[in-house]
DNA sequence: CTGCACGCCGATCTTGACCTCCACGGTGGA
DNA sequence: TCCACCGTGGAGGTCAAGATCGGCGTGCAG
């Protein structure tokens, strides 16, 4: 039993060089990309400091010369995984005003940030810190502030109330992460754009029906 | 600070009355009982054995006397909660030969699920102990369960492609399992039977355009 | 050449949670 | 009424992981 990390069979990430110093922002930033990494891969409370450090090619005080502990580097990551994901889905909804097209760029949106390298989405809607509410309140915040903007283009469009607009909407978001995530698991049978086509289609069917719908 | 338990700001539920002995067989059942309410309010982590065996009444040892440890323990909550969702869904989509039907029937599931007075939903659906590969599996095998039987109903009756109703299926699974749990932190502004039959609707007009619908 | 500042590391402390050992009290039989 | 028995309870061991302190090497100003 020597200093060998915990034997979690992973271990698929073998520590950088170790070698010299480096400017401070360049370390902070490396570290950060190494926390993404191990966190990503371990989950939060599998995930040791000393994990980080040795991915990092650091040993543990300079971690902690960078951050003041291991919460406060979670929650940097996840808050700018969250606002990556909100701002993109804005940016989706807003980037036409034909609903149709707005289900399909949202829906390819949620595919693209799952799919991404860093894997930054499980963070988000795998974290497995949800008892601390700092860290429930921001993986909450993804679900409810894309809902609420896309619950506004529904009871626009279809005068539904308030409550009912918002549970669609959040039905929507749910039917995103969730089959965006499994597909992702399957390992890419489908296409990327082809799963996200598909499931837009089923958005589009499922909410294009309600009434006042004067889209056309 | 004396012995006071961890001072989370919560311990909404003090213990019972520590009174007399108890048949083995009850015993168990009270255990489970206080251990599911402990680690539906506190999470895996959060949860302490100490609070358990307090919520019961017991000490530690008694516990430990029913229980090889905290993962076994957290596991058989776990099963059971995973086989209640997947026998309900299961039933839900026997229940009927009509598809509108059996939306909606699987739809009321999951709610009547989320809804439980328990709270057992929140082990499958907001875990924090995902990195454990017997919890993930369990927690994925719900999801790919239910989504398994619907994509069976969704080839048969569309001739889609397996890949293609998996992936639709799933959708329909994270529409009910998101739509559900937001709709009961919404806090009851929508009655339970009418949220279910809002998603279901969604979730019915979505899928029944594809092709080689024959149902009437 | 020498002193200094800076960033880094090995080794250590402490906390907290899971998991067992010595005294106590109630119960059935002679 | 006395005694053996068994389950209960509080106090303690162990260990992993987050968080920290004295020494080292390097490069530069004087």
């Amino acid at each position: 039993m020597t200093a060998g990390s915990t034997d979690t069979s992973f271990d698929g990430a073998q520590p950088r060089p170790r070698g010299g110093r480096m400017p401070r922002r360049e370390r902070r930033a490396q570290l950060l990309e190494s926390a993404l990494e191990v966190f990503v891969a371990q989950g939060y409370h599998a995930a040791a400091m000393d994990d980080i450090a040795d991915r990092a090619g650091v040993s543990k005080p300079v971690l902690y010369q960078h951050f003041p502990g291991k919460l406060d580097l979670y929650l940097a990551l996840l808050d700018t995984s969250c606002d990556l994901i909100i701002d993109n889905c804005r940016e989706a909804l807003a980037s036409t005003t034909d609903n149709k097209d707005r289900v399909t760029a949202t829906m390819k949106v949620f595919y693209s940030y799952v799919a991404s390298e860093e894997g930054a989405f499980r963070l988000v809607f795998e974290s497995d810190l949800t008892s601390e509410p700092d860290v429930r309140e921001r993986v909450d915040r993804v679900t409810t502030e894309c809902a609420s903007m896309i619950a506004d283009v529904i009871r626009t469009d279809t005068g539904l109330p308030d409550e009912a607009s918002e549970l669609l909407a959040v039905s929507l978001v749910g039917m995103a992460q969730v089959s965006a995530r499994f597909w992702l698991a399957g390992g890419g049978e489908i296409k990327q754009d082809d799963a996200a086509a598909l499931i837009a289609g089923l958005a589009w069917r499922g909410i294009r029906g309600y009434p006042m719908t004067d889209d056309h």
